[in-house]
DNA sequence: TGTACATCAGTGAACGCGCGTTCACTGATGTAC
DNA sequence: TGTACATCAGTGAACGCGCGTTCACTGATGTAC
Protein backbone atom coordinates (compact mmCIF):
# COMPACT_ATOMS: atom_id res chain seq x y z
CA UNK A 1 0.00 0.00 0.00
CA UNK A 2 2.28 2.24 -0.50
CA UNK A 3 1.22 6.29 -0.94
CA UNK A 4 2.22 9.28 -3.12
CA UNK A 5 5.01 11.49 -1.77
CA UNK A 6 2.45 14.13 -0.89
CA UNK A 7 0.52 11.86 0.59
CA UNK A 8 3.46 10.73 2.67
CA UNK A 9 4.38 14.59 3.72
CA UNK A 10 0.70 15.03 4.40
CA UNK A 11 0.33 11.93 6.55
CA UNK A 12 3.57 12.67 8.59
CA UNK A 13 2.12 16.32 9.07
CA UNK A 14 -1.02 14.86 10.33
CA UNK A 15 0.95 12.47 12.72
CA UNK A 16 2.82 15.74 14.28
CA UNK A 17 -0.33 17.91 14.40
CA UNK A 18 -2.23 14.75 16.32
CA UNK A 19 0.73 14.57 18.37
CA UNK A 20 1.17 18.73 19.36
CA UNK A 21 -3.03 18.09 20.74
CA UNK A 22 -2.55 14.85 22.14
CA UNK A 23 0.46 15.73 24.16
CA UNK A 24 -0.73 18.87 25.39
CA UNK A 25 -4.01 17.48 26.27
CA UNK A 26 -2.37 14.27 28.12
CA UNK A 27 1.35 14.42 28.86
CA UNK A 28 4.03 12.98 26.73
CA UNK A 29 3.40 9.76 29.18
CA UNK A 30 -0.11 9.80 29.30
CA UNK A 31 -0.07 9.29 25.42
CA UNK A 32 1.44 5.87 23.25
CA UNK A 33 2.23 6.02 19.90
CA UNK A 34 -0.85 4.24 19.00
CA UNK A 35 -2.88 6.71 20.18
CA UNK A 36 -1.38 9.47 17.68
CA UNK A 37 -1.25 6.97 14.69
CA UNK A 38 -5.23 6.21 15.37
CA UNK A 39 -5.97 10.24 15.53
CA UNK A 40 -4.40 10.60 12.06
CA UNK A 41 -5.96 7.98 10.59
CA UNK A 42 -3.56 5.57 10.67
CA UNK A 43 -1.62 2.47 12.15
CA UNK A 44 1.49 2.33 14.50
CA UNK A 45 3.18 -0.09 12.72
CA UNK A 46 4.27 3.08 10.42
CA UNK A 47 5.16 5.33 12.69
CA UNK A 48 8.59 4.43 12.45
CA UNK A 49 9.08 5.19 8.54
CA UNK A 50 8.25 8.99 9.99
CA UNK A 51 10.47 9.35 12.98
CA UNK A 52 13.31 7.73 15.07
CA UNK A 53 11.32 7.25 17.96
CA UNK A 54 8.75 9.23 20.54
CA UNK A 55 11.11 11.50 21.88
CA UNK A 56 11.99 12.47 18.55
CA UNK A 57 8.34 13.38 18.09
CA UNK A 58 7.66 14.91 21.14
CA UNK A 59 10.24 17.21 19.91
CA UNK A 60 8.20 17.92 16.45
CA UNK A 61 5.44 18.22 18.27
CA UNK A 62 6.25 20.99 20.65
CA UNK A 63 8.08 23.13 18.77
CA UNK A 64 5.02 22.95 16.05
CA UNK A 65 2.63 23.71 18.72
CA UNK A 66 4.55 26.44 20.07
CA UNK A 67 4.79 27.79 16.37
CA UNK A 68 1.20 27.64 15.80
CA UNK A 69 0.12 28.58 18.98
CA UNK A 70 2.50 31.39 19.22
CA UNK A 71 1.73 32.86 16.16
CA UNK A 72 -1.78 32.94 16.85
CA UNK A 73 -1.04 34.82 19.66
CA UNK A 74 1.37 37.16 18.24
CA UNK A 75 -1.27 38.17 15.82
CA UNK A 76 -3.38 39.76 18.31
CA UNK A 77 -3.27 43.83 17.85
CA UNK A 78 -3.08 44.77 21.49
CA UNK A 79 -2.43 43.18 25.03
CA UNK A 80 -5.79 44.03 25.89
CA UNK A 81 -6.50 41.64 23.22
CA UNK A 82 -4.29 39.31 23.92
CA UNK A 83 -5.44 38.66 28.13
CA UNK A 84 -8.69 38.64 26.69
CA UNK A 85 -8.05 35.31 24.64
CA UNK A 86 -5.48 33.82 26.96
CA UNK A 87 -7.42 34.64 29.66
CA UNK A 88 -10.62 33.48 28.58
CA UNK A 89 -12.59 30.14 29.41
CA UNK A 90 -12.52 29.07 25.96
CA UNK A 91 -8.93 28.85 26.40
CA UNK A 92 -8.99 26.97 29.89
CA UNK A 93 -11.08 24.45 28.29
CA UNK A 94 -8.85 23.91 24.83
CA UNK A 95 -6.07 22.59 27.03
CA UNK A 96 -4.91 20.15 23.39
CA UNK A 97 -5.19 23.22 21.42
CA UNK A 98 -4.62 25.68 23.81
CA UNK A 99 -0.51 27.40 24.96
CA UNK A 100 2.20 24.88 24.95
CA UNK A 101 4.04 26.85 28.48
CA UNK A 102 0.84 26.08 30.48
CA UNK A 103 0.33 22.77 29.21
CA UNK A 104 3.45 21.10 28.92
CA UNK A 105 5.88 23.20 30.84
CA UNK A 106 6.55 21.18 33.73
CA UNK A 107 6.42 17.36 31.37
CA UNK A 108 9.45 19.78 29.40
CA UNK A 109 11.02 20.81 32.65
CA UNK A 110 11.60 17.10 33.16
CA UNK A 111 12.41 15.85 29.74
CA UNK A 112 14.41 15.96 27.04
CA UNK A 113 16.93 19.21 25.95
CA UNK A 114 14.91 19.54 22.20
CA UNK A 115 11.76 20.48 23.72
CA UNK A 116 13.30 22.66 26.06
CA UNK A 117 15.35 24.68 24.04
CA UNK A 118 12.76 25.22 21.64
CA UNK A 119 10.12 26.22 24.61
CA UNK A 120 12.97 28.75 26.04
CA UNK A 121 12.99 30.27 22.50
CA UNK A 122 9.48 30.91 22.08
CA UNK A 123 9.23 32.37 25.52
CA UNK A 124 11.60 34.75 24.79
CA UNK A 125 9.50 35.55 21.66
CA UNK A 126 6.82 35.61 23.52
CA UNK A 127 8.09 38.72 26.19
CA UNK A 128 9.42 40.53 23.88
CA UNK A 129 6.51 40.75 21.86
CA UNK A 130 4.41 41.70 25.53
CA UNK A 131 7.64 44.27 26.35
CA UNK A 132 6.59 46.22 22.86
CA UNK A 133 2.91 46.62 24.32
CA UNK A 134 4.23 47.88 27.83
CA UNK A 135 3.47 51.58 27.92
CA UNK A 136 4.87 52.80 31.04
CA UNK A 137 8.83 52.63 32.07
CA UNK A 138 12.09 52.48 30.52
CA UNK A 139 13.32 49.59 28.65
CA UNK A 140 14.00 47.63 31.71
CA UNK A 141 11.13 48.46 33.28
CA UNK A 142 8.77 47.47 30.54
CA UNK A 143 10.64 44.41 29.95
CA UNK A 144 10.03 43.51 33.97
CA UNK A 145 6.58 43.44 33.22
CA UNK A 146 6.61 41.79 30.62
CA UNK A 147 7.93 39.37 32.28
CA UNK A 148 6.21 39.28 34.75
CA UNK A 149 2.82 39.31 32.75
CA UNK A 150 4.07 36.16 31.01
CA UNK A 151 4.48 34.57 34.10
CA UNK A 152 0.57 35.44 35.97
CA UNK A 153 -1.02 34.46 32.69
CA UNK A 154 0.80 30.67 32.58
CA UNK A 155 0.20 30.31 36.37
CA UNK A 156 -3.09 31.69 35.98
CA UNK A 157 -3.89 29.19 32.99
CA UNK A 158 -2.34 26.63 34.85
CA UNK A 159 -4.36 27.15 37.96
CA UNK A 160 -7.84 27.58 36.71
CA UNK A 161 -7.30 24.69 35.03
CA UNK A 162 -6.44 22.90 37.82
CA UNK A 163 -8.89 23.88 40.15
CA UNK A 164 -11.64 21.63 41.02
CA UNK A 165 -14.41 24.71 41.84
CA UNK A 166 -15.27 26.47 38.76
CA UNK A 167 -15.94 29.93 40.70
CA UNK A 168 -12.55 29.95 42.34
CA UNK A 169 -11.36 28.83 38.30
CA UNK A 170 -12.60 31.95 37.23
CA UNK A 171 -11.57 33.80 39.19
CA UNK A 172 -7.93 33.14 38.50
CA UNK A 173 -8.81 34.01 34.73
CA UNK A 174 -10.61 37.10 35.65
CA UNK A 175 -8.41 38.67 38.56
CA UNK A 176 -5.27 38.11 36.81
CA UNK A 177 -7.36 40.09 33.72
CA UNK A 178 -8.30 43.10 35.86
CA UNK A 179 -4.82 43.19 37.48
CA UNK A 180 -2.70 43.10 34.75
CA UNK A 181 -4.49 45.58 31.99
CA UNK A 182 -3.53 47.66 35.46
CA UNK A 183 -0.11 47.46 34.50
CA UNK A 184 -0.17 48.59 30.78
CA UNK B 1 9.52 -10.44 59.40
CA UNK B 2 6.93 -9.31 61.30
CA UNK B 3 7.27 -5.54 62.52
CA UNK B 4 6.16 -3.24 65.64
CA UNK B 5 2.89 -1.54 64.91
CA UNK B 6 4.87 1.84 65.46
CA UNK B 7 7.76 0.44 62.82
CA UNK B 8 5.09 -0.12 60.32
CA UNK B 9 3.08 3.27 60.96
CA UNK B 10 6.60 4.55 60.63
CA UNK B 11 7.28 2.70 57.02
CA UNK B 12 3.74 3.86 56.26
CA UNK B 13 5.02 7.77 56.84
CA UNK B 14 8.31 7.07 54.56
CA UNK B 15 6.56 5.65 52.12
CA UNK B 16 4.06 8.38 51.56
CA UNK B 17 7.03 11.32 52.24
CA UNK B 18 9.21 9.78 49.57
CA UNK B 19 6.19 9.42 46.73
CA UNK B 20 5.45 13.21 47.76
CA UNK B 21 9.19 13.94 46.90
CA UNK B 22 9.69 11.50 43.81
CA UNK B 23 5.75 12.61 42.43
CA UNK B 24 7.44 15.96 42.63
CA UNK B 25 10.54 15.70 40.85
CA UNK B 26 9.27 13.17 38.23
CA UNK B 27 5.60 13.45 37.80
CA UNK B 28 3.09 10.27 38.92
CA UNK B 29 3.87 8.48 35.68
CA UNK B 30 7.41 8.66 35.69
CA UNK B 31 7.93 7.18 39.38
CA UNK B 32 7.53 3.57 39.78
CA UNK B 33 5.93 1.39 42.85
CA UNK B 34 9.55 -0.01 42.82
CA UNK B 35 11.65 3.97 43.18
CA UNK B 36 9.35 4.58 45.76
CA UNK B 37 9.66 1.77 48.10
CA UNK B 38 13.24 1.25 47.76
CA UNK B 39 12.92 5.50 48.53
CA UNK B 40 11.73 4.13 52.05
CA UNK B 41 13.80 1.52 52.43
CA UNK B 42 11.59 -1.46 51.55
CA UNK B 43 10.70 -3.69 49.11
CA UNK B 44 8.36 -3.09 46.62
CA UNK B 45 5.93 -6.04 47.35
CA UNK B 46 4.92 -4.66 50.69
CA UNK B 47 3.37 -2.01 49.33
CA UNK B 48 -0.21 -3.27 49.13
CA UNK B 49 -0.24 -3.76 52.71
CA UNK B 50 -0.10 0.12 53.55
CA UNK B 51 -1.78 1.44 50.65
CA UNK B 52 -4.52 0.01 48.24
CA UNK B 53 -3.11 1.57 44.88
CA UNK B 54 -0.97 3.93 43.49
CA UNK B 55 -3.27 6.61 43.17
CA UNK B 56 -4.52 6.30 46.47
CA UNK B 57 -0.80 6.78 47.37
CA UNK B 58 -1.00 9.76 45.09
CA UNK B 59 -3.55 11.05 46.77
CA UNK B 60 -2.24 10.63 50.23
CA UNK B 61 1.10 11.89 48.98
CA UNK B 62 -0.18 15.29 47.55
CA UNK B 63 -1.96 15.90 50.46
CA UNK B 64 1.37 15.59 52.68
CA UNK B 65 3.09 17.27 50.38
CA UNK B 66 0.42 20.18 50.16
CA UNK B 67 0.14 19.95 54.35
CA UNK B 68 4.03 20.56 54.45
CA UNK B 69 5.08 23.18 52.34
CA UNK B 70 1.65 24.91 53.09
CA UNK B 71 2.77 25.08 56.32
CA UNK B 72 6.52 26.12 55.94
CA UNK B 73 4.67 28.99 53.34
CA UNK B 74 2.33 30.09 56.02
CA UNK B 75 4.88 30.21 58.57
CA UNK B 76 6.36 33.20 55.99
CA UNK B 77 6.15 37.02 58.79
CA UNK B 78 5.44 38.92 55.53
CA UNK B 79 4.64 38.32 51.98
CA UNK B 80 8.07 39.81 51.37
CA UNK B 81 9.71 37.15 52.95
CA UNK B 82 7.43 34.66 51.07
CA UNK B 83 7.98 36.14 47.84
CA UNK B 84 12.11 35.65 48.93
CA UNK B 85 11.92 32.54 49.84
CA UNK B 86 9.06 31.34 47.18
CA UNK B 87 11.48 33.00 44.03
CA UNK B 88 14.63 31.59 44.95
CA UNK B 89 17.05 29.62 43.33
CA UNK B 90 17.56 27.62 45.90
CA UNK B 91 13.22 27.00 45.98
CA UNK B 92 13.59 26.39 41.54
CA UNK B 93 16.57 24.19 42.16
CA UNK B 94 14.30 22.21 45.02
CA UNK B 95 11.42 20.95 43.19
CA UNK B 96 11.22 17.61 44.90
CA UNK B 97 10.62 19.31 48.51
CA UNK B 98 9.25 22.44 47.05
CA UNK B 99 5.60 24.25 45.78
CA UNK B 100 3.16 21.50 45.29
CA UNK B 101 0.86 23.56 42.94
CA UNK B 102 4.43 24.50 40.85
CA UNK B 103 5.67 20.88 40.39
CA UNK B 104 2.33 18.82 39.90
CA UNK B 105 -0.10 21.45 38.72
CA UNK B 106 -0.43 20.21 35.49
CA UNK B 107 -0.19 16.47 36.72
CA UNK B 108 -2.97 17.16 39.33
CA UNK B 109 -5.52 18.72 36.06
CA UNK B 110 -5.09 15.36 33.96
CA UNK B 111 -5.25 13.33 37.25
CA UNK B 112 -8.02 12.08 39.77
CA UNK B 113 -10.31 13.47 41.94
CA UNK B 114 -9.03 13.32 45.37
CA UNK B 115 -5.89 15.60 44.57
CA UNK B 116 -7.66 18.10 42.96
CA UNK B 117 -10.14 18.70 45.41
CA UNK B 118 -6.80 18.68 48.00
CA UNK B 119 -4.86 21.20 45.61
CA UNK B 120 -7.93 23.47 45.64
CA UNK B 121 -8.40 23.77 49.04
CA UNK B 122 -4.78 24.75 49.80
CA UNK B 123 -4.82 27.13 47.24
CA UNK B 124 -7.85 28.55 48.57
CA UNK B 125 -6.06 29.05 52.26
CA UNK B 126 -2.71 30.42 50.30
CA UNK B 127 -4.79 33.05 48.55
CA UNK B 128 -6.42 33.86 52.12
CA UNK B 129 -3.30 34.53 53.59
CA UNK B 130 -1.37 35.87 50.53
CA UNK B 131 -4.77 38.73 50.60
CA UNK B 132 -4.08 39.54 54.40
CA UNK B 133 -0.83 40.66 53.30
CA UNK B 134 -1.97 43.00 51.11
CA UNK B 135 -2.29 46.52 52.20
CA UNK B 136 -3.89 48.57 49.49
CA UNK B 137 -7.54 48.60 48.56
CA UNK B 138 -10.90 47.36 49.94
CA UNK B 139 -11.60 43.46 50.55
CA UNK B 140 -12.38 42.72 46.72
CA UNK B 141 -9.39 44.63 45.65
CA UNK B 142 -6.96 42.67 47.99
CA UNK B 143 -8.18 39.67 47.44
CA UNK B 144 -7.68 40.06 43.66
CA UNK B 145 -4.39 41.05 44.22
CA UNK B 146 -3.36 37.78 46.05
CA UNK B 147 -4.76 36.02 43.01
CA UNK B 148 -3.20 37.30 40.38
CA UNK B 149 -0.07 37.02 43.02
CA UNK B 150 -0.26 33.53 43.68
CA UNK B 151 -0.84 33.42 39.68
CA UNK B 152 2.81 34.64 39.34
CA UNK B 153 4.71 33.49 41.52
CA UNK B 154 3.13 29.45 40.82
CA UNK B 155 3.61 30.91 36.78
CA UNK B 156 7.36 32.48 37.23
CA UNK B 157 8.70 29.13 39.32
CA UNK B 158 7.29 27.11 36.45
CA UNK B 159 8.71 28.70 33.61
CA UNK B 160 12.87 29.43 35.66
CA UNK B 161 12.15 25.70 35.80
CA UNK B 162 11.29 25.23 32.02
CA UNK B 163 13.78 26.98 30.58
CA UNK B 164 17.09 26.18 29.53
CA UNK B 165 18.93 29.51 29.91
CA UNK B 166 20.21 30.15 33.42
CA UNK B 167 20.25 33.80 32.81
CA UNK B 168 16.19 34.08 31.67
CA UNK B 169 15.33 31.26 34.47
CA UNK B 170 17.11 34.37 36.95
CA UNK B 171 14.85 36.71 34.94
CA UNK B 172 11.92 35.41 36.15
CA UNK B 173 12.70 34.97 39.83
CA UNK B 174 13.99 39.04 39.79
CA UNK B 175 11.30 40.50 37.15
CA UNK B 176 8.38 38.79 39.56
CA UNK B 177 9.93 39.28 42.49
CA UNK B 178 10.38 42.77 41.92
CA UNK B 179 6.65 43.97 39.99
CA UNK B 180 5.06 41.55 42.93
CA UNK B 181 6.61 43.71 45.80
CA UNK B 182 4.91 46.57 44.16
CA UNK B 183 1.54 45.55 44.18
CA UNK B 184 1.37 45.36 47.93
C1' DT C 1 4.16 6.28 -24.28
C1' DG C 2 4.50 1.64 -22.50
C1' DT C 3 6.65 -2.07 -19.81
C1' DA C 4 9.42 -4.29 -16.09
C1' DC C 5 11.37 -3.75 -12.00
C1' DA C 6 12.76 -1.45 -7.69
C1' DT C 7 11.28 1.23 -3.98
C1' DC C 8 9.00 2.11 0.09
C1' DA C 9 4.61 3.88 2.99
C1' DG C 10 1.67 1.46 5.40
C1' DT C 11 -0.18 -2.97 7.80
C1' DG C 12 -0.59 -6.11 11.51
C1' DA C 13 1.70 -9.58 14.18
C1' DA C 14 5.30 -10.23 17.39
C1' DC C 15 8.97 -9.08 20.69
C1' DG C 16 10.68 -7.52 25.05
C1' DC C 17 10.75 -4.71 28.77
C1' DG C 18 8.74 -2.07 32.60
C1' DC C 19 5.52 -1.74 35.91
C1' DG C 20 1.29 -2.27 38.76
C1' DT C 21 -0.46 -5.94 41.18
C1' DT C 22 -0.81 -10.68 43.32
C1' DC C 23 0.78 -14.49 46.00
C1' DA C 24 3.13 -18.06 48.82
C1' DC C 25 6.14 -17.76 52.32
C1' DT C 26 8.89 -16.09 56.50
C1' DG C 27 9.53 -15.07 61.06
C1' DA C 28 8.93 -11.64 64.55
C1' DT C 29 5.08 -9.50 67.06
C1' DG C 30 0.87 -9.68 69.45
C1' DT C 31 -2.44 -12.17 72.21
C1' DA C 32 -5.06 -15.71 74.73
C1' DC C 33 -4.69 -18.52 78.52
C1' DT D 1 5.23 -14.09 84.09
C1' DG D 2 5.53 -17.80 80.79
C1' DT D 3 3.94 -20.60 76.87
C1' DA D 4 1.48 -21.75 72.49
C1' DC D 5 -0.63 -20.08 68.82
C1' DA D 6 -2.44 -16.59 65.57
C1' DT D 7 -1.48 -12.55 63.14
C1' DC D 8 0.54 -9.93 59.76
C1' DA D 9 4.52 -6.57 57.87
C1' DG D 10 7.74 -7.45 54.84
C1' DT D 11 10.17 -10.39 51.06
C1' DG D 12 10.96 -11.86 46.46
C1' DA D 13 9.16 -14.42 42.65
C1' DA D 14 5.63 -14.38 39.32
C1' DC D 15 1.74 -12.68 36.54
C1' DG D 16 -0.35 -9.92 33.00
C1' DC D 17 -0.95 -5.99 30.55
C1' DG D 18 0.52 -1.85 28.01
C1' DC D 19 3.56 0.17 25.16
C1' DG D 20 7.75 1.34 22.43
C1' DT D 21 9.96 -0.87 18.88
C1' DT D 22 10.96 -4.39 15.17
C1' DC D 23 9.88 -7.17 11.23
C1' DA D 24 8.01 -9.78 7.26
C1' DC D 25 4.87 -8.68 4.02
C1' DT D 26 1.75 -6.02 0.67
C1' DG D 27 0.84 -3.53 -3.20
C1' DA D 28 0.79 1.00 -5.20
C1' DT D 29 4.20 4.48 -6.65
C1' DG D 30 8.29 5.84 -8.86
C1' DT D 31 11.83 5.04 -12.29
C1' DA D 32 14.86 3.08 -15.84
C1' DC D 33 14.82 1.80 -20.39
Amino acid sequence: MRVTREQAEGNREKIVAAAARLFRENGFDGVGIDDIMAQAGLTHGGFYRHFGSKQDLATEAVAHALAVSGGRHQAQPSLDALLDAYLSPAHRDNTDGGCVFAALGSDIARGGAGPRRALTDALRARIARVSNWVKAGGPAARRRQAVTTVAAMVGALILARAVDDPDLSQEFLDATRASLAKLV
